[in-house]
DNA sequence: TATTGGCACTCGGGACATTCGAGTGCTAAC
DNA sequence: GTTAGCACTCGAATGTCCCGAGTGCCAATA
């Protein structure tokens, strides 16, 4: 049984460790921290971590470093946060308090986010499953090009431009548009493709080709918000902090590049203790990612949990910070969401 | 007055240096290339070069390696350039052939540019100056937010929120939208301000400040467009060839943060032999690029140069290829934005 | 005059030996 | 349960040596 100094202990070390990125002694241990004993104690406390496989020392006679299980240990345990400083919070509310488009908002929000942590960020666009359709709008561009808009309820726009075989009448464009409308308004985005079945048939024969063509496009951007997407920030920090890493990074970077495999890892977290998932080292068995620490927190829009944020970095990194940062920006985005 | 030959052996160099990453010696030389002459005649050439600064030595018995003049040559007698392989170019084409709307095209080129080239690219969104304006659209998304919608001739649209202090119908916004189109359908976007100047006189007194809170988002959108902006892609390739750099590449991961200095530098930038501009190493003043060549080319829209193109990496980097790949994907760029 | 073979010379880097010290584990005493 | 003391370990830093790739120079050659 783990005594309580011996976490304390474990506790020091992880801090120190994180601070240094040096092996922690016994004697540092002692002389920066106020235990009440003495460096040899000290080392038996530590030979019982080592027993239980909380921190392991690299080299036969050097200082001990953390393992994932005793950073596991430590952030379940960890009680107090460190919080942000001022003005930290107010780099957060600067940045997002303008009231811009989705877009904006998310691209600023992953930017503070990468900068406060010194980690890669990432943001997941909200999930449009429950959005409702608010109207479809139909601009025409030139002759035979049109613009298919989709404006949602969230104040989402998901555009697409359709290239009609044949010219295009603006009666035809206003028909169809305002058919559409009463036909959407108000419906949920998820209902769309089995709404439109039979829409055709509401026109002439000579006109149902473009207006197939125009049902195509509405389908294709539908679907394309199935797919989620993603936003980064901050792949610089991952230079910064390759000492981090003793094996190569490339596997990170490639997993970047490819989203397809952070929005995977993000959608199989799920928070716990603080309200933050965590998975640390080894917990990815995902290969290239058994150094690297993924932390996530889900955000709201409308008060609905509709996706997640986190980030990515080595096991080696400040949680306690980082945790503060990733609920904050989590706070200040769901808040905005709402407005 | 340097003999053909000695040109040759620079290239030689180059090319040499560009593939192996070692300073390149005589011997070497002229085993891989077929010289009709020995090392000893290549090391008095070689004596040559370094006297003019094209080349140096690392240390006093090694190979040599290319100065940033020595480049700078090489680049300027560049003649023949490596075609891009069939595989490479299909990996354009396939990439850019779907009609998307533009953030999603000029996403992925850059992403290709990147890929092909194993640099950081980037590509400006085009300039707005000379589109003009196609319609603009109101819609209402809840009781007192309304959505602007500016749809340019080449099928861009910006959008912007506005939050009215009160409630707005539905009315109000149609007549509003209706005098705004017929105001400015087909002006030029530089000409909107001065165009809405006295709009809001068209309205009884009421409802004055709701429509000046519109124009204010009107010329906020406008504005927003002179900002430009830029799409990075490849960032990881940076830690990729972090080799390349003899001091830290912090300066440079900050410069990308900070796309405000690449937009400075790309638009510094002026096309020279091939199309294509380049600064290498210490020809960029700036602190921190010594050791990195940017290289731009503008991509048309309409048949109209509207942006710059690029890539940014170590002066060491395969300046054949690269130039290929930028001129290629400004080519394929342009012929997309034509269509 | 341009080229070449020959040769002495240089110097970075790898192999190896030595030292230093931070840190450990253990034991005996408190 | 804690502590002082001590022998021990091993990584990192330092020093020495040597090898060889590569150079510059010179005299000989076509």
């Amino acid at each position: 049984m783990l005594q309580n100094r011996s976490i304390e202990v474990l506790r020091a070390i992880v801090q120190e460790y994180i601070q240094t990125r040096e092996p922690v002694g016994s004697k540092t241990l002692v002389d920066r921290h106020d235990f009440g004993v003495s460096s040899a104690t000290i080392r038996n406390d530590m030979a019982l971590l080592e027993e239980e496989q909380l921190i392991v020392a690299p080299h036969t006679s050097s200082g001990r470093v953390p393992t994932d299980k005793g950073y596991r240990l430590f952030v379940d345990r960890l009680a107090e946060l460190k919080p942000l400083s001022s003005p930290e919070r107010s780099a957060i509310e600067t940045f997002l308090d303008s009231s811009s488009d989705l877009d904006e908002v998310l691209a600023r929000a992953v930017k503070v986010l990468a900068k406060l942590t010194n980690q890669i960020a990432m943001i997941q666009y909200p999930a449009l499953g429950s959005s409702k359709v608010r109207s479809v709008e139909l601009v025409s561009v030139s002759e035979n090009k049109v613009l298919l808009l989709l404006v949602l309820d969230n104040a989402r726009i998901e555009q697409h431009q359709i290239d009609f075989t044949s010219g295009i009448s603006g009666e035809f464009i206003a028909e169809v548009r305002a058919k559409l409308n009463t036909l959407l308004e108000g419906r949920s985005l998820t209902t769309v493709p089995e709404l439109i079945q039979d829409f055709e048939n509401n026109f002439a024969p000579a006109s149902r080709s473009a207006v197939s063509q125009l049902l195509d496009a509405l389908v294709k951007t539908v679907d394309a918000n199935r797919t989620e997407k993603l936003v980064v920030a901050g792949t610089g920090n991952l230079a910064r902090n390759e000492g981090d890493f003793s094996h190569s990074i490339t596997p990170l970077l490639d997993a970047i590049e490819e989203q397809v495999v952070l929005v995977r890892l993000l959608n199989e977290m799920q928070s716990e203790h603080l309200g933050v998932g965590l998975r640390i080292g080894r917990e990815n068995q995902t290969d290239g990612l058994r150094e690297a620490t993924i932390m996530s927190a889900g955000y709201q829009d409308q008060n609905q949990e509709v996706a997640k944020l986190g980030l990515i970095g080595p096991t080696r990194m400040d949680y306690s910070l980082n945790i503060s940062a990733v609920q904050a920006v989590a706070r200040y985005l769901s808040k905005i969401l709402q407005a």
